[in-house]
DNA sequence: TCGAATAGTTACCGACCGGTCACACCTATG
DNA sequence: CATAGGTGTGACCGGTCGGTAACTATTCGA
């Protein structure tokens, strides 16, 4: 038997949980402390505030989702072309799994007050990850990574939005489906020596 | 000088807006009556809850949304192509002038309750908007009408929640461009009469 | 073993929430 | 002019929100 989590790391992990399934908005300081099996005060030493919370767990869900790409990289080592195939399927099992979305941008559509904290959260950790999915774009050497990484952005994003608002039968159905003809349209033909060198 | 409109059509109106600036938990019944020029209890008179007047708001807005659909074929009659690409062309003007993603999709995210009657009206809404593109796409003669429907589907939604999450210099700049590529990837290529007939 | 830090408990605060009440008002139509 | 129906007003309800105070219990290292 394992010793039980420090008390901090059970709020931050409770109030991920309890922030995708209820919403940001829809939990309370309250009752996230009880769930994590702790009281407010206690919450209320380590966050100064539910903002504070909110950040932090972001940032630990972020941090979760930074570690995949390692594993990414890892599972197909010198060979782009099949880590974003790879990515492509891990994103859409991770669509499957999970009936709630992108926890970070389900705090973007929440949080509108221009100013809030979380926002920097957000964008740092969606810019990284188009940046990274850029750069496999264009390590797999497709003839217009910009455009691909951000289709396959939006097709993401698309998906799990999509699931949401129409269920699991509508165009969530087909991300897959819809990324490997993405990725299939921006494979640069196969040139003869000759015509690589003139392009 | 326009009659005023009736306090009914006042509150439904800037209900939208309201739900649309703060979201839907970040505006309170009260600011909205207040905003509506009128107050609560004419609120109440009208809508029996809260959750009605969410109702009313998602409907009305979504309403709006069909009529461009009519608007749209008479643009290009008997032209499917063109109105696919019409089509395109008008969810990336709307994507630059509005900043806050679409209402009825927001609202899916936001209102994570299940059985939450809302539910009905933004799947309703979706699932018309995607069989009428769908048969665009049809109609278009595309070589996979479903696929491309769901892909563009995506696209849009993507972009909307991108914009939203990671600013206007993120994916979302590149939706146009996505999408006329995903449209010229799906397109039939030109047969002769006899490969026509023989598939 | 002592002391300091951390955690738990209870009660409380003011603000706001969705929703209702009783009552005064206005206007339009008979 | 009378009456009726929609409208405006302000007070009020119970509940919940984020956040705090004061005090006790526990843990753990010096």
């Amino acid at each position: 038997m394992q010793a039980r989590q420090a008390p901090r790391d059970r709020i931050v992990s409770t109030a991920c949980e309890l922030f995708r399934q209820h919403g940001i908005r829809g939990i309370g300081v309250d009752a996230i402390a009880e769930a994590a099996e702790t009281n407010k005060m206690t919450l209320y030493r380590h966050f100064g505030s539910k903002d504070d919370l909110i950040c932090e767990a972001l940032r630990f869900t972020s941090e979760k989702a930074a570690a995949f790409w390692d594993q990414l990289e890892a599972s197909h080592p010198n060979d782009p072309m099949a880590q974003l195939h790879s990515w492509v399927e891990a994103r859409a099992q991770c669509l499957a799994d999970n009936q709630y979305g992108c926890d970070l941008a389900n705090a973007a559509v929440e949080l509108k007050e221009q100013g809030h904290p979380a926002h920097a959260v957000i964008e740092n950790f969606k810019i990284t990850q188009q940046r990274r999915l850029e750069k496999l774009c264009r390590d797999a050497g497709v003839s217009e990574p910009e455009l691909l990484s951000d289709t396959l952005s939006m097709l993401m994003e698309g998906a799990q939005v999509s699931k949401l608002a129409t269920g699991s039968e509508g165009p969530s159905m087909r991300f897959l489906r819809a990324c490997q003809a993405a990725i299939a349209s921006f494979r640069q033909p196969v040139k003869s020596a000759a015509e690589t060198v003139s392009a």
